[in-house]
DNA sequence: TTGAAAGCGTTACCAC
DNA sequence: GTGGTAACGCTTTCAA
């Protein structure tokens, strides 16, 4: 292999100037149809590739937009994820992404590395940081959104929903069908603030309504999930039986709780009633379907992309804060 | 917001070269500690931000490697990729991650942009790409590792295992318990090449068993999932019952399959046998456990990471072929 | 419609 | 231990 192919040895190959070829690249409309033509064949014929970190440096635009989420390996992230890589590709933006194991530690250590990459947007999955992510982000002239989350001192821009009123739904939805013995399956305190958010919201929402104290059921540091359920509540047999309703964190978690309970012998919903969070697609497949909130992963990755437009465009000069909502979906196990 | 603050501003207040100030902040052991220390504090108060891109484009390094995955929402995948991360993070490289939706063209279209950010190597999921793609790889003198597969023709090193012995196991395991009309669920022909290759490895371990001809079940296109799966058994009702197994392209298809065949009112493993196909954690919750093929993903990405070590450290010289392998793990649906 | 010059912020290389 | 100079590949700007 040689040295690299650049736009000065096409320029030399078709004879004309290295801004000639420049331009025949991007679509300049002043360049000649034959010049552009002959450039793009001979860029071709050479093997020449676009360099965009010197094209990054000389403009000083990075055409990446950094996104940090909790996890890849969750479907409602991957849902809002995809949406945010072809709304952004159609721009010609590439996503930088980082997954932060729903620690806020790892986060800022994220946020540190994405910020030296001079992105042209930041996207936070979440409206929990460290005091330090706030005045690395705060200290730099870049649109901020926060999205899957209502914070109430929001970092700039922000599309999401509210956690606890998401759970009050669920709540809300027991109480009507004759519930009052609550269980709370999540991530040990501390850990992901997701979890503790809609651990309050359930805790909040049973108040409201005169329930007896909710419990409390660590399946774990997070992320919890299938297993952790499944496992939690196989430890605890059938004093499970205790309690009418279990609450838990999220879908999958709420499908390892169903298995464990029925394995244990219990009905779903007769002796127990089980719910989730998300509108994951086990909830949907399951047998029997699991009771859920559908939280629109991509309806909340297509406003964020909206969103950057518009701020790209200049055409936005307050922090937007958009409310994507949730809808509880009544399934077989409650 | 002002101008950006460089290391010409920060020498400037320093009172030395930014030559200096280079090394200093970058650990060079050659600068003066008291120096050192000068300069990291004024570049603190200056609230200098180091610029990669500028880092970049004069050292010809990116600092990235960059990585396809087919799809980000898969438990799998997002294993190794977390692999990944962990290990190249720690050797100061950044994952440029890109998710080609099971689409070789989406592929070739990724690697080519990709390729524009100057990753210091290229890592494949799979072993099927478009000539074009091939051409573009093979053009560059970087480091290409593709993974999850291993194919006959490689680009460069191949860190993966075979999807057909894996299949093998299954058809095997069948077999041996008794059972002969087979069918293979999966996706469409032609979208995804993982799920044909699976395909192609049923069809020919059936025949080396004497099988009848396996049945093909077209779940859709590719990627197809557990409500495909679901989807797909409930279209045919008790016509499944032709069958004596359910060989599926991936343990969520499989899981959907299983409830669906449950809700029509067949036993399983009784009426008909379910396996899956990634050691997912619903093969290991759902009740019945399924019957699946563990590919070891975790181990995948840290090999590839080995790998690159070796390969940035010049201690490969030949194009290296890893077969992680695979192992058959028997549950309840079979 | 095309070209020449300058420079983006950093670091390799060579002097001192 | 420190500094001066040049250069990475591209695009902005101005001129022709």
């Amino acid at each position: 292999m040689g040295a690299r192919v650049t736009m000065r040895d096409v320029a030399q190959a078709v004879g004309m100037s290295p801004m000639t070829v420049s331009r025949a690249l991007r679509d300049d409309r002043t360049v000649n149809d034959k010049t552009r033509a002959r450039v793009r064949q001979v860029a071709d014929d050479l093997g020449y590739v676009y360099d965009s970190t010197a094209q990054a440096f000389r403009t000083q635009k990075s055409g990446f937009v950094a996104v940090t989420l909790p996890s890849v390996n969750n479907a409602n992230f991957a849902e809002t994820f995809r949406a945010l890589t072809n709304g952004l590709g159609e721009a010609g933006l590439q996503l930088l992404l980082g997954s932060t194991n729903y620690r806020v530690e790892r986060e800022e250590e994220l946020v540190r590395q994405l910020l030296t990459r001079n992105p042209e947007a930041l996207v936070l999955t979440g409206g929990h940081h460290t005091e330090e992510t706030r005045k690395l982000v705060q200290a730099r002239d870049l649109p901020v959104i926060e999205m899957w989350d209502l914070p109430e001192d929001p970092l700039g821009h922000v599309v999401g929903f509210s956690n606890s009123d998401a759970m009050a739904h669920i709540v809300e939805h027991l109480v009507a069908t004759g519930r009052r013995k609550l269980a709370f399956v999540g991530a040990s305190e501390g850990a992901d603030m997701r979890g503790a958010v809609r651990r309050a919201g359930v805790v909040a929402a049973a108040q409201a309504h005169d329930l007896p104290e909710v419990a409390m059921i660590d399946a774990g540091p997070a992320p919890v999930s299938m297993r952790h359920g499944a496992a939690v509540i196989e430890a605890m047999g059938k004093d499970i039986a205790q309690y009418d309703a279990l609450v838990c964190v999220s879908d999958p978690v709420a499908f390892g709780c169903l298995n464990s309970v029925q394995r244990i012998g219990l009905r779903v919903p007769e002796d127990l009633a089980i719910t989730g969070f998300g509108h994951f697609e086990v909830a949907k497949v399951s047998n029997p379907r699991i009771t859920t909130v559908n939280v629109q992963a991509e309806d909340i990755g297509r406003q964020v992309v909206e969103l950057l437009q518009g701020i790209f465009d200049d055409e936005i000069d307050t922090p937007a804060r958009i409310d994507v909502g949730s809808a509880l979906v009544v399934g077989e196990t409650s």
